[in-house]
DNA sequence: TTGTATGCGTTATCAG
DNA sequence: CTGATAACGCATACAA
């Protein structure tokens, strides 16, 4: 086992200075062009990395972006975390992961923790309970420590920075257009409560489609839900009892498990009910019947929250102020689970 | 933006020396309990911090593991990430995740990046594209550093260090014992190519199943695909001119395209053909009919991983050598995909 | 009880 | 052209 070859150890190897070598490493004119190719060789030959360690204390910078998520087991999430190192790949950034589990707590760690010198700036979804609390503080901590901070996602108007989202309400009015579009007249909507900012505005959206359309929204057939866990259970209960030919559910999950309570209930998709869902990933694509959906593009919404926080991060002084809030495009998918009437 | 506050801004405002402030905040018993106090009473109220980079270089140690994966979007990995979160969180370890898109190239990129102070040890799981070139080099390399690696789930005998492994040729077996006990004569298989170790096994534990059952394995009913792109069809017409009354799919992937084709050959799942998976994720959870699967338990393996490494780490002395393979055991789902005939 | 000096690995500045 | 020195933030052996 051999420990990592440090500037010394080639200094000393090679009987000249730290700095020579440092400076030799650097194609440094101040070196002759004879101790440069002796100290590269050698470099190369033992194959020297500097230590990313020292580099960040002297520099003060990490070049590392840390990305706080409220989940991972969920392909939007996944797809976000593509988007982001591919970019930050590109311009050099190291990317470092962490889990908030929803949780404020560990939400409050990690960043913590990360801002402890791991990571030059945040990009982040809110926790679900950190929205639930409305307690912020640590969000305007780092950013009052000079850090940049992207917010995706899961935003919130209270926090001053950066922030790439759909048009959740955009988004859910065009899938419920396409339910309206094909025929559908007794619209239902599965969603979360509220404080989800995404459940809210998907949510609005699906009364707006409604609106637009002269069709008045039926309380009776909104289903708020809480929580994950028996959800599905929830779910059937609700259509048990409803009579409907158009099912908008604001996630994946949901709509399979619509899908499935319809099909227990004697339906079939898209039969009699048309089921459209939100956000693509490998549970819409592959199940049978395939969900219509509506594409978030998650790549493309971690690849602009990247280049925002990387912008920001090389800007040599601090640009007054000018955040933006990018919005990135949903679009409608049409596969199985709707059809015309 | 107030930057952040270090030893030196507290020994300056409190008129101490650095080293005072440093011990006070650890506890020393060197330091009067009245600067003890004062100290700490002003670090509260300032929130400091140490800063972890500096704790780095200081230690030689970052209290950091680094994950290495193929890819996230897969609910396997994403259930591993959460087991290693967990242990390394309770034993105050942070956690990096870097994935290498099943490239080789990344994932060397990805570890070397890491190895230069990032990191004090490996968790990884290997990229595809390195399986097939069987070049590890850079596992070796970090090993020679003094780097603890485990690998799991696809790993290789050719390096030497801690494995956490379900034993894939069981847990096919398992599958495969299942739809002969429920009365299937003629079982498919749809696996990938063989050089992805897992696969491999999983074949073997197919054949191993029907031997035990004194049935004859037949190479035609046997597909080994070799890429994720256009599998879809692969299965299909695979499926098309096979007359099957059991089919074993090595992953969530396989086996939905897999009832996809029975589908629209006019077959009925389980009714006609009894169809298992492996791997336990959402969409062998969702999927209707949900599917029979074997479970990997990744969490655990997770779990099991980082606490071989931790335990490595803390080992004062290079434990000469003991590596160890630590076999995670699979566990039958059985749901409704697969149904006694 | 407190402070000074040293070192972790690197680079920048300045002196030789 | 080369090398000594200081600094990044922290901890610790050693001096006072």
């Amino acid at each position: 086992m051999k420990p990592k070859l440090t500037l010394k150890q080639i200094a000393r190897e090679l009987d000249v200075s730290v700095s020579t070598v440092s400076k030799a490493l650097r194609d440094s004119i101040e070196i002759s062009e004879e101790t440069r190719q002796k100290v590269k060789a050698f470099a190369k030959l033992y194959n020297y990395k500097p230590n990313n360690i020292a580099l960040s204390l002297k520099n003060r910078k990490t070049r590392t972006i840390g990305i706080v998520l409220p989940e991972i087991v969920h392909d939007f999430f996944a797809t976000v975390i593509s988007g982001v190192e591919q970019v930050a790949n590109e311009k050099g950034y190291n990317v470092i992961i962490c889990l908030s589990n929803n949780s404020f707590d560990r939400e409050v760690m990690n960043m913590e923790m990360l801002a402890n010198g791991s990571t030059d700036g945040f990009i982040l979804s809110i926790a679900k309970e950190t929205q639930q609390k409305k307690d912020y503080h640590h969000l305007e901590e780092v950013i009052n420590q000079g850090m940049p901070l992207v917010l995706f996602d899961r935003v919130v108007d209270e926090i001053k920075c950066d922030k790439v989202i759909i048009d959740d309400t955009a988004g859910a009015k065009k899938a419920v257009q396409h339910l309206i579009d094909i025929g559908c007249k007794r619209i239902g909507i599965i969603t979360t409560v509220d404080y989800i900012s995404v459940g809210k505005l998907r949510t609005q959206g699906y009364l707006e489609a409604l609106e637009a359309n002269g069709m008045s929204p039926d309380e009776d057939l909104i289903l708020k839900i809480e929580d994950m866990q028996g959800s599905e259970k929830e779910i059937a209960e609700f259509l048990k009892t409803r009579d409907l030919d158009g099912i908008f559910a604001v996630n994946e999950q949901f709509s399979t498990s619509a899908i499935r309570g319809l099909l227990n209930k004697g339906l079939k998709v898209p039969d009699d009910v048309s089921v459209i869902g939100f956000s693509d990933g490998e549970l819409a694509h592959r199940f049978i019947p395939s969900l219509s959906t509506i594409n978030q593009h998650g790549a493309e919404i971690g690849a602009r929250a990247a280049r925002l926080l990387i912008e920001r991060l090389e800007r040599s002084v601090d640009a007054e102020e000018s955040y933006q809030t990018q919005i990135v495009e949903t679009s409608l998918i049409e596969r199985e689970s709707t059809r015309h009437k």
